[in-house]
DNA sequence: TTTTATTGATTGACGAGTCAATCAAACGCT
DNA sequence: AGCGTTTGATTGACTCGTCAATCAATAAAA
């Protein structure tokens, strides 16, 4: 096994473990070992190639940031007018990988940390700033406030995404609708 | 010192330290040490009253949804119109008393917590419930939607007060406007 | 003297990070 | 091809610190 180029996978592999248990557990109570175990290396290992817990722990959220970001580019390319590519936003931020476990406590891990990690509070603000920016361009030909409609739109996106992800009775699709339509509601009124 | 009667006076010293710290750690790592000492008792005189250090966390969060919900009946009782109702319950949520340091960090712990334990999901429901049940009372009277727009506002309250707490440029004020304008829009628009 | 309040000291567990040692591939040299 | 040598991969065992929880003991009211 020993052999040379054995670093992105193994990093990888402690990445998509790290999600794995954060997702088991609900929370970031979730120890190196468990997360080495789980990627099938030691502790040792763990620490050698990230340095550290808080290490992985910023990389696993810097995936998950980067599968979203990926994801709306993907369905803003296939959008043709400014209304398709708002939908298209909305949709991406319902989409059914936003609502897998792991990637729910991920999120909500993000929003506490954010509180005592600058660099977490980085993440939570590219994020933020990339949805806002998306949005006001995609809203510029079509609503007469693209910037008060991308900022109320895009906290809307956020906080049903907080319930829906929480409330296990509420499910994403219902979310979805709830903010397709007052997308509509918002360019259709004007004042 | 030692006289009788002292246990509810040391379990609001308790509550009222462990939100202080809190505030300070911006998350939960906080030990029962931190907490008794601040509240000014031994370690062992906290665990005395609460039983464990979930218990002293659970009666934190408890005691802020409380503060919460009496915050929203007052405003709610000085409110005459049904519009002024919807009005008093949205600026509630956005008063100062909700941006304190340690009521933010209260509040971002609690959505990361619900995922792992079912006490905090049962507090975080309660707060869901009310809210969008004083919305719909509120609302029934002046919109064609009054189960939808209060959904759809109760979540808008959520995502801005995540915005406006969590980048420190984002003021309260603000965010409480973008929710009375989208207020507006959602009760004047009919469909 | 019973009950309540209170704590210092201790226990037991757990977990992050380190280190020296091992192993095997790749490399360089002849 | 054969043979040291270097280099990256890998780990078990260990250290050190922390922290929740317990307990036995003390003090002061009732």
């Amino acid at each position: 096994m020993p052999k040379v180029g054995m670093e992105p996978i193994r990093r990888s592999a402690l990445v998509q473990a790290t999600i794995a248990e954060i997702g088991a557990a609900g929370n970031l109570e979730v120890t190196v070992g468990q997360i080495a175990k789980r990627a099938g290396m030691s502790t040792a290992l763990a620490h050698h190639y990230f340095g550290g817990k808080d290490q992985i722990f910023l990389a696993a959220m810097r995936h998950i940031l980067r599968e979203f970001g990926t994801e709306v580019l993907q369905a803003l390319g296939q959008a043709t007018t400014p209304f398709a590519r708002a939908c298209a936003i909305v949709q991406s931020s319902f989409a059914p990988s936003c609502f897998a476990p792991a990637t729910i406590s991920a999120w909500m891990t993000l929003y506490a940390q954010s509180q005592s990690s600058v660099e977490t509070k980085r993440l939570l603000k590219l994020y933020q700033r990339r949805l806002h920016s998306n949005l006001t361009h995609a809203l510029r030909p079509i609503s007469k406030h693209p910037e008060r409609d991308a900022h109320t739109l895009a906290a809307l996106i956020d906080g049903l995404y907080l319930r829906a992800a929480l409330s296990s009775a509420c499910d994403p699709k219902d979310a979805c609708d709830a903010a397709l339509q007052t997308l509509q509601t918002l360019i259709e009124s004007d004042q």
